[in-house]
DNA sequence: CTGTCCCTAAACATAC
DNA sequence: CGTATGTTTAGGGACA
């Protein structure tokens, strides 16, 4: 393979410049920022805003509803009438988002950027909140009418039932009834809609499907190319809109990329046919009809052959039976209505969930800009844990996602520049975000995807990657086609990767090498052409670290008698897995499972050939020790073996914990006898670290 | 307050 | 001897 090795050291003289500030980071010197002036957190602007029509168009639907009911009331009176039709009941229910996410004031092609680049949410998402607010409110009027209707019905009931005339009212009634409950059905098809996007792009946002590939059908985000046809077509637009003042470029923005970015497959009801013709869609609720009408077979409650009515899950085969199931099973009955209670509280604890992290955007946004550092000139990295964790990277100042992997950081900002920027443009490209050392909590668990899915940013923009080293090394090697680097590569990686690291070359190294040890999940081997690093994956998700406490190999004498004394005092240090990269993981895996959205990340993250190499030679390695060691604890034989086995070195971890115990730390001095040199044999695995 | 996790720095070892 | 690489420890900050 190719060695850069040779140039890349001398880059480390580049990057001396900075060298100087010490242990400081070298973040915090970020000398130029930028204040936008135009930076006015419109983000939050648009929910206010948003709720405001909401309010109109709830009552404009309710209205419809009202109708409705009335007539189904005459209709009932002249006929016993069919289950009405989605088609007449969904206009009511479902009000255009593109209404929803109109602003009151035009905003600008500068401030529709900065929406588009600050926010925490995607425009899908908050359209998604938006509508996810909508229906709620609509379901709960709708369900006060639903109410007062049945009594009436029950009072009609009662007076028929003594008038005499029991059947065919009674027909009648049931039908209404049914009208009814199609309603009511509507609405928790709706809100099931709401909250599964809801939950897989608000809460969730692990957005499996987010890798900088095409393929993913999640209305996640725009891709930049995208991003930029659309901010062309909007600044074109603009002037004219403007006139007419016409202000919902915004929306259009948002529902176009929708429909441009690949069929969406998620249950997204935002009409995409708004952006084509650009009316305001205040009162078109046919549109969302079509939605149906378009998926006959799509159903929110409906999804992989299973009913997904709130604690149901009964398989359905097709279609059929499950719109029969759903007739059967989930009637207008008191179960139902109170399954749909309980809803309704779920989504509106998510409602409230969804505000506060709204007023922490907010002042997050707000603290921001009066520190006047600067909304970034290069894009803000999706990060995946940032977001899940939202509300802990408030405090740390910046993570705001963009909607996509950026590609080219620069080039959609330029217009932004032509605005009463404060700062020039040629700054743009330097500009450091004053961002302390990031918090390490919830930065750990990376994956594949999250590192791969903000390359461009962080090849550009000098920030520090908010994950480990040993995340980072571990993409490193995994990202190489051998799954296997030398240290100098890794740190290739680095530089390459990252402009940070390409700046600050003071640490990082140390930090690497340190790392590099310190993690179990790195296994060192040795051929004859030198040494080089793999990952062990499964080893890495256990983060575990090598046993701290370990005596040194050139611990001095009165250290190791020490050593020996308080052989169980040492086994303390041991960094007991802490799998803190496993929630989320399981989360991401979870996610994608639910979602089946190829991860092309992934397919990395889990790659066999490294996996199995490592583990390959570990399991040799395993196996030769096992025997030797078990029998013969201390002693230089323990070594042999693997070496006949294979050609190379391994750093040998504490291959089986179960059996070495703590006093085969004695082995470690045998290091100093000239038998040793690389390798470590002791084998003071402490206890029962493993059985977690 | 304590324990955990991560980072950083440093001492030390070894090979080239 | 200097440098690259590797190992280990100590201590600090952030966080639960």
């Amino acid at each position: 393979m190719m060695q850069e090795s040779g140039t890349e050291t001398k880059s480390n003289g580049s990057a001396i410049q900075n060298g100087s500030s010490g242990g400081s980071h070298l973040l915090e010197c970020g000398s130029l920022r930028e204040g936008r002036s135009n930076g006015e957190t419109p983000a939050v602007d648009i929910g206010a805003a948003d709720l405001a029509h909401v309010q109109q168009q709830q009552q404009q639907a309710l209205q419809v509803a009202r109708q409705l009911l009335l007539q189904q009331q005459q209709q009932q009176q002249v006929s016993g009438l069919k289950s009405p039709k989605r088609n007449d009941k969904q206009p009511a229910l479902q009000v255009p988002v593109s209404v929803a996410m109109m602003t009151p004031q035009v905003i600008t092609p500068q401030q529709m950027q900065q929406i588009l680049q600050q926010q925490v949410l995607s425009p899908q998402q908050l359209q998604v909140l938006l509508q996810q607010q909508q229906a709620l409110m609509l379901q709960q009027q709708l369900q006060e009418f639903y109410k007062k209707q049945q009594e009436q019905l029950q009072l009609q009931l009662l007076q028929q039932q003594h008038a005499g005339k029991q059947p065919k009212e009674q027909q009648q009634v049931a039908t209404q009834q049914l009208a009814f409950q199609q309603q009511l059905l509507q609405m928790q098809q709706l809100q099931q809609q709401h909250l599964l996007s809801l939950q897989r792009q608000g809460l969730l946002t692990i957005q499996p499907g987010q890798p900088a590939l095409p393929l993913q059908p999640l209305a996640q985000g725009m891709i930049p190319t995208e991003l930029q046809q659309l901010w062309k077509e909007v600044t074109s637009a603009h002037t004219a809109e403007e006139t007419t003042g016409n202000n919902h470029s915004s929306l259009d923005l948002t529902t176009t990329c929708v429909s441009s970015s690949a069929p969406s497959k998620t249950s997204l009801i935002m009409n995409p046919h708004a952006s084509t013709n650009g009316q305001l869609s205040v009162h078109t609720p046919k549109r969302e009809s079509l939605s149906h009408e378009e998926h006959p077979h799509s159903h929110p409650l409906y999804g992989h052959g299973v009913c997904k009515w709130p604690g149901c899950e009964a398989v359905c085969e097709d279609f059929q039976s499950f719109l029969k199931h759903l007739n059967s099973e989930h009637a207008l009955d008191d179960r139902s209505t109170a399954q749909c209670r309980v809803q309704m509280q779920v989504v509106q604890q998510l409602e409230l969930q969804l505000a506060k992290d709204k007023e922490r955007l907010q002042a997050m946004m707000t603290h921001l800009h009066v520190k006047s550092t600067e909304p970034k000139a290069a894009p803000q990295p999706l990060n995946l844990v940032s977001s899940v964790t939202l509300s802990k990277s408030a405090s740390e100042a910046s993570p705001q996602s963009l909607p996509h992997t950026p590609t080219t950081p620069t080039a959609p900002l330029t217009p932004v520049t032509q605005g009463p920027s404060v700062i020039t443009t040629t700054s743009m490209h330097t500009v450091g975000p004053i961002r302390r050392r990031y918090s390490d909590k919830y930065n750990v668990p990376i994956s594949s995807a999250d590192i791969a899915q903000n390359q461009e940013f962080y090849k550009n923009a000098e920030v520090r990657p908010p994950f480990t080293y040993a995340s980072l090394i571990r993409q490193a090697i995994l990202e190489s086609p051998e799954k296997q680097l030398t240290l100098n590569e890794i740190y290739n990686w680095f530089t390459r990767m990252f402009a940070y690291f390409r700046r600050n070359a003071a640490t990082w190294k140390g930090a690497i090498r340190t790392n590099l040890s310190l993690h179990k999940c790195f296994i060192r081997v040795e051929d004859e052409f030198g040494s080089f690093w793999t990952v062990d994956d499964e080893e890495f998700k256990r983060g575990r670290h090598i046993q701290r406490g370990r005596p040194r190999k050139y611990c001095p004498d009165e250290n190791f008698d020490e050593l020996v004394a308080h052989n169980p005092s040492l086994i303390k240090n041991m960094q007991s897995s802490h799998a803190y990269c496993t929630p989320l993981n399981a989360a991401l895996q979870a996610s994608i499972a639910e979602n089946s959205i190829p991860l092309y990340t992934t397919a990395s993250m889990g790659n066999p050939t490294l996996g199995n190499l490592a583990s390959a030679i570990r399991e040799e390695l395993n196996g030769a020790m096992e025997h030797t060691n078990s029998n013969e604890s201390d002693s230089s034989p323990g070594r042999s073996p693997m070496q006949a086995v294979h050609p190379v070195h391994v750093k040998e971890e504490p291959l089986d914990p179960e059996e070495a115990e703590g006093p085969l730390s004695l082995v470690t001095t045998a290091n100093h006898s000239p038998d040793f040199d690389h390798d470590r044999d002791y084998e003071d695995e402490p206890v029962n670290e493993d059985m977690e």
